[in-house]
DNA sequence: GTCTATAAAGCGATAGAC
DNA sequence: GTCTATCGCTTTATAGAC
């Protein structure tokens, strides 16, 4: 990671993968220096506003890239099957297949909650909403889909926890793919 | 939590408590101080092993209670559908129904999780295992059933990692709902 | 068994030289 | 833009009086 002039935008994802791994408290400015290998100075320079302006620019970044991979291709795409598919499989390469973690469920517990609260929140709330209004116009009901979706994201941020708990990231990815055989089957009649 | 003498039994629940809402790095000892009413002297004559020792006995106090409520039953209980069902209620009542967090997931995430990773592993294997052995004698295959436990153990700490970031706790109870049609309907046949 | 005082280290953040 | 030095505070843990 040694490095002469740093780019404030290729500094971001590093300390993202900081925060991912150790947590809000557990990302020390010290892993921060070694991670990015730059000394306090810079760091403050890059972000006055210090480790809460670090996190804060990194969950904006998850939010863009979810924004744009995930979230418009559910509520836009005309196929809603092959939205839900690309869908799936965006999750599973973000989340290298179940060896990363989540971010914002990571930094949905503990004190960081609280400062975060309304960035995590808006990110379920517009991934529920979009995933929904794509099982929506596959023909299930309201009550329906919000379910389906409720259970997608709790399935995807579940499998996350438990293959990292369980050191088997293949559990990440067979449970996508169980997940993706119940999200693209026909939905009940009503 | 005004105390004149203190019983090792009774703190270690209270210790739980605040494990669970800060996590491991987030549990100070000045908020251990707060919660239980005892000074760092009485907290050290407990456990000589600081907070390492506090969150060890948390944890296997978590086991136990699993293992006499949840894990035994489902393996042993004559009627499989009834053992899930009761598995169900012990989870939504462990986790009051959604407003409490799992303390194992919390400390599955940061640098906590490489302490503890034997504890963490072996709950979740152990519950996997129960489950999957209940599903088993239900009718399902090996495979079905092992899937269907993974399932279920993602849903339920996915939905509460949901419900505690949108801040609505019925989210939980309602996926609890879901999972159990899920669970108790008959297996696929193979 | 509980307290206070204190040590030693780590923390986030700032100042100022270059 | 990057560094080093340093501040002030909090952290975990220990010592010793009661």
């Amino acid at each position: 990671m040694a490095r002469t002039v740093a780019e404030r935008a290729d500094l971001v994802p590093v300390l993202g993968e900081v925060f991912r791994t150790h947590g809000y408290d557990g990302a020390s400015l010290a892993a921060i220096e070694r991670a990015t290998g730059l000394g306090k100075g810079s760091l403050y320079h890059f972000f006055p506003g210090g480790k809460e302006q670090m996190a804060r620019e990194v969950l904006d970044d998850v939010a863009r890239w979810f924004e744009a991979n995930v979230f418009a291709p559910l509520e836009h795409a005309s196929d809603p099957r092959g939205a839900i598919d690309e869908m799936l499989d965006a999750v599973d390469s973000y989340f290298r297949s179940g060896s990363r973690v989540c971010l914002v469920g990571a930094l949905s517990l503990g004190d960081a909650r609280d400062r975060f609260a309304r960035e995590i929140a808006g990110y379920f709330r517009t991934w529920t909403a979009a995933l929904t209004a794509a099982l929506r116009r596959l023909g299930h009901s309201r009550k329906s889909a919000l379910g389906e979706a409720h259970d997608a994201l709790a399935t995807i941020q579940g499998a996350l926890v438990l293959a990292r708990s369980l050191d088997t990231p293949d559990l990440f990815v067979d449970a996508i793919a169980r997940l993706r055989r119940r999200l693209l089957r026909a939905p009940e009649p009503s």
